[in-house]
DNA sequence: CAACATACAAACAACGCTGTATGTTAGTTT
DNA sequence: AAACTAACATACAGCGTTGTTTGTATGTTG
């Protein structure tokens, strides 16, 4: 049954398709490597062959993932003048369409969010929390440099319009892959971000 | 061992506060009853008494939680010239207030914000998808009525406005009980919702 | 004060699942 | 072509957990 590289490859990816598929029907928790390998059409022998646990293979998943790339991101806010704004609501905008015609990231988004990550998962979930913290500092860098440049409106701070852009993002993402997918997140979440960074730029009265 | 029917409550509350504990350190998913009837310092025998199944119990913790009076606030809008947006600002800061000081609050929706939802414990989150549609259905119209009294500005609907107020909470909150509790989210979420409402009411110029 | 129900503890049976060890076949290398 | 190894399938041992059942002592009721 020896099988050459390139099938061996392929059996790989069906795994993970497999895998996608299984945990996100019957839960990471409720799903047991037979399910997934049934659903892959070989036995548990080639995902133990491949994948070294079932925490090993949701990891996997996740990296299969192709992450946006940030240090571009990073290198377009560098310049000078820099509309700070116009740039971190494209890119807002464009993650939002990513997710919305991805259906694979949805799926695998929508198992890490259901995952218990209190457990064997503490990793993929540290590394998720790794990541939040680079994009929050990253944020408040960029509207720092807004409010350098006179566009802040003067009722935020660099920090809270950090955290209420993504607060609203996240809210907006779970709520659409917990619950159904009943909106269109595209559209929705570009009215959301247009409203939000209008607001930032407003010269509207402090509150209150 | 025949107990008291005060005493039989009373170990009913040992196993729940017992479960809190357990099901928040180790995860609804990896926790054992055994743990849990540890911790209470009960066997399982108690448990099984008290609760069919874990999912049972975890439904009981979740309904030990003494949810806001939600008709209270329903008749304070009903006024005809009530304040809405004052009415709502308060009532997000006091359920912020109140999940900044209740801790069994806070481990309880940790648990829930945690716990694999797809398998045995969909009941649970289908009932707070409901409350959840409730919820919208009286923020939208609150703010239609916000609208028709002529403070909503008009570059927000009813809709995305009721949206983006729930996006915020959400993220919120699921940030703050998920991630350590790193900040002060009584202040924090009062200055978001401060803003937030700033720009529901503000007569800015329309986004873009 | 029986008789019954309650509130558990303790023992049990059974299963599902995991990880690993071993077997087997077919590529790959020399 | 022999030797080796990659890519699995199969078989196995074993554990942890669950739900249940049985036992039992003590309140509770008539």
């Amino acid at each position: 049954m020896r099988r050459t590289k390139a099938e061996a490859k392929e059996t790989r990816q069906q795994i993970l398709l497999a895998a996608e598929k299984v945990f996100y029907e019957k839960g990471v928790a409720h799903a047991s490597m037979e399910d997934v390998a049934r659903a892959a059409g070989v036995t548990r022998g080639a995902i133990y062959w491949h994948f070294a646990n079932r925490a090993d293979l949701v990891l996997e998943l996740y990296n299969s993932l192709p992450m946006p790339q940030e240090d571009l991101i990073a290198r377009e806010l560098e310049a000078e003048n820099a509309d700070v704004f116009a740039v971190l609501e494209r890119v807002g905008r464009e993650w939002l369409e990513l997710l919305a015609t991805d259906e694979h990231r949805q799926r695998i988004l929508s198992i890490l969010l259901r995952c218990d990550t209190s457990g064997e998962f503490s990793a993929i979930s540290e590394r998720q929390n790794d990541l939040d913290d680079e994009h929050m500092q990253a944020l408040e860098a960029a509207f720092a440099k807004a409010e350098k440049q006179g566009k802040l409106c003067a009722c935020w701070t660099p920090r809270s319009a950090a955290s209420m852009l993504r607060w609203v993002i996240k809210g907006l993402c779970s709520e659409w892959l917990l619950f159904g997918r009943r909106f269109d997140i595209a559209s929705e979440g570009r009215d959301a971000l247009r409203r939000l960074f209008a607001t930032y730029s407003s010269h509207a009265p402090s509150a209150r």
